[in-house]
DNA sequence: ATGTTCATGTAAAACGTTACATGATTAA
DNA sequence: TTAATCATGTAACGTTTTACATGAACAT
């Protein structure tokens, strides 16, 4: 029925699946990926919006404005039976990928060139995101009208795990991290490294030529 | 010394961060981004080669051309004193953000429009996809010449712990998330829904006006 | 013979983010 | 009266992905 083999799980795809649950406003559609997509899949109204708009135009979903004074029309957005052949095609079809792009561990890696204090402050950070994580996926939990569907369920626990795991190893290694960099700083660069005015010496292997070699 | 305040992690600041470990070629930058960064940043070489044609333009790196016959130059860059103070800025000034697109869990959520097969499939590349994550983790850290410094090392572990997390849960979990569809699937819809044919039926609340509206 | 690694780039398209622009209602 | 919630959208911008285009060296 659906023609396009694999176009990713973007967001006029979720705004589909979101819809599979019953109508909904594009507000509505927002808090859905405030608080049900919360950990694996974020967007905002400039991509919601226009997405709606496109699936509308696509017949995959209908709109009916309601009207209210003065302000523009509330648009209620509905899946048609061809919005619900094409989501269950992208479910069958799309081959899952993960994206991860964690400005936490950027920094993290690059520690040595960081103050200890600046350090220190994005443990912080990054341990706070985690909890508020935690906070989102178990509030959704509580204000849950009704017991969440197996799918939704397995997802939500996947989160508290992973976040876990995650909020754990932070809160464990992260004081270790700050020790052992203080201690690096309390002594001189360490053997081998000389003179750090003179970039005559600056030729040693410091890694950047240092790549995976091996084949097993 | 640096102009722009957070002009957030990008691969032109990444390209830096790889240049501050000493020269490397494009080419061994993608390396970089496949082994130490694999874990928190993937990038290709659509971003990579123009990003340090970028950084050239604006002096943040020295480009030298090495002959090859034939073929054209390979390209060695190095980071100056400008670029390696651009990154120092970047670090201590970037806001710290966390983007998570995981295909895998939008469609686990929607475990229940999908076939059982399907479902057991993107469990099994799930898992597949965690081992792989590993498995570089952990062979970065074998092929490493020297020890991994504090940073490196932090980030290391984390991802160890984190992908390790998550392989488990899909382990441990995923044969439960089966079997639990597949009980569904044997019982008739459950209580309270009617005809699956008769849309009049369709209006109670599935979820989709269930939102949080609690607030602590 | 065939495939992988090394090595570089461009151009176009897709996608998402941010900022802008508006405005009523309701709770503190 | 101030802030938050509800409610919708557009335009510009920036980033990333994908596809294209080339070619030698080396291992199987």
């Amino acid at each position: 029925m659906a023609a396009k083999a694999d176009g990713g799980m973007d967001v006029r795809t979720l705004c589909l699946g979101v819809l599979t649950h019953g109508e909904a406003t594009g507000y509505e559609v927002k808090q859905y990926f405030e608080n049900a997509f919360a950990h694996f899949h974020a967007a905002g109204f400039g991509s919601i919006y226009p997405a709606l708009a496109t699936l509308a135009d696509e017949g995959l979903v209908t709109v009916t404005g309601v009207e209210r004074d003065g302000r523009p029309d509330k648009k209620v957005y509905r899946i048609t039976a061809a919005g619900e052949a094409a989501f269950t095609d992208a479910l069958a079809t799309t081959r899952p990928r993960q994206k991860v792009r964690s400005e936490f561990l950027v920094l993290l890696f690059f520690a040595r060139m960081m103050t200890l204090d600046r350090v220190e402050d994005v443990l912080k950070m990054k341990a706070a995101f985690y909890r508020q994580m935690l906070d989102i996926l178990n509030r959704h939990e509580e204000a849950a009208c009704g017991p969440i569907g197996t799918g939704p369920r397995f997802t939500l626990d996947f989160g508290r795990a992973v976040y876990g795991a995650a909020l754990a190893h932070v809160e464990r290694e992260g004081p270790a991290l700050l020790e052992a960099l203080a201690r690096e700083r309390e002594q001189p660069p360490a053997p081998g490294a000389a003179a750090e005015t003179d970039p005559s010496t600056d030729d040693g292997p410091t890694g950047a030529d240092c790549h995976s070699r091996d084949r097993s």
